[in-house]
DNA sequence: ACTGCATGCATTGCATGCAAACAATGCGCG
DNA sequence: CGCGCATTGTTTGCATGCAATGCATGCAGT
């Protein structure tokens, strides 16, 4: 009950685009890309279902497509539960229960990314990213928030592959994700949590810009 | 691709307790309890397994048994995002998007469930109170946010099945109900998420007391 | 030309069979 | 008496086959 090759193949096959949103898939279809029968990849399907990248329609199922308006309410979703997980990180740090390695690795992490992202190197900048986002969350310790924040990263990614643009204001971006770090070392969870809040609203008002614009 | 029976009644007997915290399935268990063969049920449990109502665990699976502190988070989170639809629906009140009916029939609702609740009718009680936060979710109009509630709920009913004992302060809980609707009913965002999010964490002490002297 | 219907086809739902993996058990050997 | 190893049984992973469903296509009748 762990061997889903099928659900982690199709999972990156959509996440990277190779099936945009809004693509049908039928089962069999997905069984000849990946060489395998229709059973494995029917269950891949329902769990893809299940974790909202894919939905069922009449026949076979269509990678998800958030309209602006859902694409705004995952938004809203994301920007509470990183609040909450960098409130609960700040918090920890505070209390001492936070590696001071771990803050480092953090801060590294943030300077690789910000040096992608100036140098323009797009998708492994959107990847570092999220991996610092990630990164943030898993300090708060939060399995359950960690968890539930992967699926909406994953149905946010999807919806905002096409407008794959560079930040518009990329030094205030990389000046938020110092301000968050900043607030977590030094204990102060009411600021990370409104750092993080702030941080994610301003990143969908870009995503937001573009996707309201495309084809 | 949405005829889950399988799903939809393994649910059923996971949330009702007949799968108690803890047990463990096998594909074929569960295939002679539904009267099916092992393929459906394979998919229904990939897809509890996605929903993080069941833990795939070496050979077959096991009903999730959060322990005290991922209980702990998985009120957190779900302070977080009730703090949201909260706040949301409050403001959609303050913009006169939501239909007066809408908010009568959250008030009858209310009612009910402080009827059953005084009448010690525990599992009803229990079934209308979710009704109720459900509902009010709903008027936030954020189907991710409902998506990812009600993911959280299924969790935490689980976990909480065992302790299913009259709330402590039952008038107490049914006070924060009435401050809630107010507050929507009031347009005040801000006031609506502050008291939804006491609100659940109050539920969760109470919750915690229970579980922290159990089996 | 348009509507209604029937036929065919694509596609899903489910069952069954088989092979591989893993765990437990019992056996032989030291 | 204890330890290691082989054997057996359980359980999963995957493929295939068949039946049922619903959609599209084309034909006929008006």
């Amino acid at each position: 009950m762990q061997n889903d090759v099928a659900h982690r193949r199709l999972r990156e096959l959509i996440l990277d685009g190779t099936y945009p949103p809004g693509a049908r898939l039928t089962e069999l279809d997905a069984a000849a890309a990946l060489q395998m029968s229709r059973t494995p990849v029917r269950e891949a399907l329902r769990a893809l279902a299940a974790n909202g990248l894919v939905r069922p329609t009449g026949r076979g199922v269509v990678v998800v497509a958030l309209d602006p308006a859902d694409l705004e309410d995952a938004y809203q979703v994301r920007a509470a539960l990183e609040a909450l997980t960098a409130e609960t990180a700040a918090r920890r740090q505070r209390d001492g229960r936070i590696a001071p390695a771990d803050l480092v690795a953090l801060e590294d992490l943030a300077a690789t990314t910000a040096g992608a992202t100036d140098a323009g190197r797009l998708s492994e900048a959107v990847a570092l990213n999220r991996r610092f986002h990630r990164r943030v969350a898993e300090l708060a310790g939060n399995a359950i928030a960690l968890d539930t924040l992967d699926r909406v990263w994953d149905q946010i990614h999807v919806s905002t592959l096409r407008s794959l643009a560079p930040p518009a204001r990329h030094a205030h971006v990389t000046a938020q994700h110092t301000d968050l770090l900043a607030a977590i070392r030094a204990g102060a969870p009411e600021e990370a949590g409104r750092v993080a809040r702030l941080h994610v609203l301003d990143t969908r008002a870009s995503a937001g810009d573009l996707s309201a614009r495309p084809a």
